[in-house]
This record gives C-alpha cells, structure tokens and sequence, in this order.
RNA sequence: GCCCCCAUCGUCUAGCGGCCUAGGACACCGGCCUUUCACGCCGGCAGCACGGGUUCGAAUCCCGUUGGGGGUGCCA
C-alpha cells in the first residue's frame, strides 16, 4: 500500500461515456482540494466494463481534461491491468466466510422479490448453500446483519447506515470480472487515496465500500465529501442521454476552457467576497472541500454564457484573434475579421458567433433576413429617400474611412428631413435602411467601421442593389 | 416499498445565534449612454417551504410535516 503524508485525491471516471460537466465539476474540485493542500491529484480509469467501455471514450475524456485544463500527477492508472489482483482479494474473503457463491440469476432475484411482495433486491438466498464456484456463479459479499456503518462526510457531516439494509452485493461477475465496488475499493487503498471526493450518488454505494475495506483489512480513506448533483430544469441529475452535457460539445460551441471551469467552480460552492470571475489560481487559494453546499445545483447555460463573454471581453485582441481563427471557416474570414476584431469582440458570446457577425464582409449571397428588411426598408421612415441621398453622399468620398463616411451620412439623414427638434440628424433611424442594405441584418458591428471594411465599390453595389429593390 | 440525502430571490450562491430592513451574480423589467446591437452606468422585481420547540434573541440549533432528489444491476 502507499502511504503518505499528503492528501491524494483521484479523479476515476469510467470511459462508458464522454466526459459531461458533471465529470469535469467531480475532477475541477478533487483538483482545487489537490492544489490547494499541495497534494497529488491522480487520475484511474475504471474501466472494469469491458462491454462498454472504449479507447474513443478513454481519448475524449482525456482530451477534455486536457482542454479544461486539470493536469493530473504521474501515470494514469488503468484499473483493467489490476483486475486479477482485485480478484485474488475477492477470492480471499471467500476463506474467512465473508464471500460466497451464488447462482441466482436476475430474473430469479427479481421474480423472489415480486413474489414475497417485499423491496427490490437480493434476498441472502444462497448466503448458506455452500455452492462451490462454477458457471454461472457470482461471488457475493457477506454484509453484516447487525451493527451500523456510518462515515464522515465534508459536506454532509456524519452519515450512518444499518449494515442490515445492505444487501449482499456481488464482488465478482459469473465471468470472473471485478465489479466497480471491488475494483473501486481496492485500488483507492493501492493508491493511497485519502479524501474520496465524487458525485451525491456514490453515498449509499459509500457503506459497502467501507465495509468491503474493512474486509480485507485495507483501512479507510481520511475523509469522503460527497458533491451535489448537478440537474437539469426537471431538477433530475444530469443524464448523458437527455441533456446536452459534453465538455466536448461545449468546447466546440466556443466557450472558453477558463470559462467553463470559472462556471463550474460556482456550482455547490462560492467564494465569500462574492468575486464570481477571478483568475484560477484565486479559486485554488479560497476553495474549501467544507464550504460546498449539500443541495443540487442547476447547470445554468446563460450564466455560462455571460462568464463566457466576459472571458472573451477580457482577451488581448491578438489572442482573442488567435482563439476565433478554429472557430473560421477559413483565412479569408479571418482576414476581414482582423480589422474590426475589438469591435466584434465585444459583442459575442461564443467564439461560434464571430463568423456570423462578420460574414457580410465576405463576396457571395449576402444572407437577407426577412423581418430586418420589412423593418428598416418597409415599415422605416423615407427608406428609398436615404438610400438615395447615401449613396449620392458617398459616391465621390475621396477618404474612405469611418469618420467622413459618418459625416456624409450625417448629411444624408438631414436632407431627407430624418432630423430632431434641434435640427440635427437623427443617425439611428438614417442608419437603419443604410445598415440592412448593406448587411442583410438590422443588428451588427456599428456601421461606419463596417462600411469601410467593406470598401466603397461594394458598399456602393449593395446600396445601389437595396434600392432597385424597393 | 425500503435506505440515504437535501430545502435562502426564477437560477447559482453569501449567511454558520444578534452586524439581516437577508448581501452578490445570472435572468427579467425600467432608465441613462449611444450610429443598430453589445458594453458600461443607475434603478426595480424577487427568497429564508410549513409547523412546533430551544433561546433574551433563529435564515442560522433540535424535532416533525410537506416537497424534491439520489440509491436500490452479475452498470459505474
């Protein structure tokens, strides 16, 4: 066994799916108590279930890891190499009268269990048989029928269990495999693990896991702190199947690595000052395993999104240029992005919205939205009039840049009489036809930046085209 | 059914017996700024599930009720 006199945590998925935020909030805060104490943060996967797990699985869980950033210490156990060492503990119990052979089947269990009209589950039916191991038998864990198991918790406190409410639970499948419990128990003591820190719904596998420690002699971790369900709107755990959960998913909708760990660190805890978006390194200084809060916590994706924008508000234009250029289809787009970058940077909230924003800049079918049309050239006041006077206005420009071209326009919105009680122009209605002709949309980058990124010959065209549709 | 857990604004949280007339953030609603949008700023709406205790004093402690969740696999 390894011993030490530092904390290590373990982050141990099973790779039977793709990374979800629930995961990665379990990793992020067995990750913060790691750094924080200066102690290890390992990593294993449980790959007991050869049926459903995969090295596809294996390799998008790492990857997401990697992207949010969470470095793990030394080697990542593989806990499919241990399987005949967690066997040879199983088989061991056998001896002392704390395992034994079963041959019930599933159906069999459960049609007992519908029969005596009492609780789902095993019944003890073979606990005396004295079967000996051949097909089709599982070996069994004897669990006391009298006494209790009880833990302490970080974020629940004490917790107790009567060892007569648990079952007698299956250590090895009838193939011979270890189950999770097994496998899970033993090697958290062959890794030294001293603070079990996972999901709110290990809490009844907790007592078992004890127990089974105790069995073969492998001692208990220091502490456990059992963390809020993550839900959704329905308040149900978060499910693979029915919520859209993956760090990848996230990932490739453009949120931000840093955002999304910033997010998930709120969910079950928050820090005092009431300072929600900080650098990581604060987190690792405030963060406390006894501060997280027992109640589930709704993954929000428009607080998300907020945290995201800020975090891409926040960038040096270079690099917020350097996270977009995935995000683009392809040079081109980023070569018109480059000029107005600080100008869109501000009003996107995924890296996925740039593209979008800037397309307009881009030859090719200009995207008409049809309400942004009847808004601004039907319903608008004088619209053929200020496209007219605009492209009078601006047809002999000799410097195209934002400032004259705001000033032509200026005048335009004055000879159509789009003027207030002072006489002066009225640019947000003027700008309206002009902005829809040029970008389809009646929202965007502000207009003049955009028409001199856009150049005078195309700008010309495409008003030139708005009006011959009128 | 049985076991376990949970309960502060719509949401995430601060609060750990007096500092609470319950604070912040997101969302939402007004307003300001303004070339649209966005940002920013100002303001608003909105909460201690309920009932008993304990105490001079309870959002904070205890009990119960109600409500919600998790577990109950030869899945993890």
């Amino acid at each position: 066994m390894v011993t030490s006199e530092t904390s290590r945590l373990r982050f141990a998925p099973s790779p039977t799916g793709y990374l979800h935020v629930g995961n990665a909030r379990a990793a992020l805060f067995n990750w913060l108590e790691a750094r924080r104490a200066g102690g290890q943060m390992l990593l294993r996967v449980e790959d007991t279930d050869r049926e459903r797990s995969s090295s596809e699985l294996v390799e998008n869980i790492l990857a997401s890891l990697r992207w949010l950033g969470l470095d793990w210490d030394g080697d990542i156990v593989f806990q499919a190499d241990n399987l005949d060492v967690h066997r040879e503990a199983a088989l061991s119990l056998l001896g002392q009268g704390r395992a034994y052979w079963c041959d019930c089947t599933g159906e069999q269990v459960q049609a007992r269990a519908k029969e005596r009209g009492g609780p789902p589950g095993y019944d003890n039916h073979c606990r005396e048989r004295g079967l000996t191991q051949s097909d089709g038998t599982a070996l069994r864990f004897r669990t006391p029928d009298d006494g209790v198991t009880s833990f302490f918790d970080l974020v629940r406190g004490e917790v107790s269990f009567e060892n007569k409410t648990i079952e007698d639970f299956v250590l090895l499948r009838s193939t011979g495999l270890p189950m999770f419990l097994l496998s899970n128990a033993f090697d958290d003591a062959a890794m030294g693990i001293t603070h079990v820190v996972r999901g709110e719904d290990h809490v009844p596998g907790t007592p078992k896991y004890l127990l089974l420690r105790d069995a073969l002699g492998l001692g208990r971790p220091e502490v456990f702190a059992h963390l809020p369900m993550l839900v959704n709107e329905g308040r149900q755990k978060l499910s693979k199947r029915k919520d859209a959960v993956s760090v990848a998913d996230f990932a490739a909708q453009g949120y931000l690595p840093e955002a999304m760990v910033n997010y998930l660190v709120l969910l079950g805890w928050g820090p005092k000052d009431g300072i929600e978006i900080r650098p990581l390194a604060e987190f690792v200084e405030l963060f406390r395993l006894e501060d997280v809060t027992p109640s589930p916590a709704f993954f929000d994706v428009k607080k998300l999104q907020h945290i995201n924008a800020e975090y891409l508000r926040a960038l040096p234009v270079a690099e917020f240029l350097e996270r977009a250029r995935p995000f683009l289809s392809g040079p081109e787009v980023e070569a018109v992005l480059a000029p107005i970058a600080a100008l869109i940077q501000e009003r996107v909230r995924l890296l996925t919205e740039i593209e979008p924003m800037v397309a307009f800049l881009l030859d090719g079918p200009l995207v008409e939205d049809d309400a942004s049309w009847d808004k601004a050239m039907v319903k608008g006041k004088n619209a053929s009039e200020m496209l007219d006077a605009t492209i009078a206005g601006l047809v002999d420009l000799d410097q195209w840049v934002a400032e004259p071209i705001r000033a032509a326009i200026e005048v335009a919105a004055i000879s159509v009489g789009l003027v207030n009680a002072e006489g002066q122009a009225q640019l947000s209605k003027a700008q309206g036809p002009v902005r829809v002709a040029i970008t389809g949309r009646s929202v965007g980058p502000p207009l003049f930046e955009s028409l001199e990124a856009l150049g005078q010959t195309r700008t010309l065209n495409r008003l030139r085209a708005a009006r011959a549709r009128l």
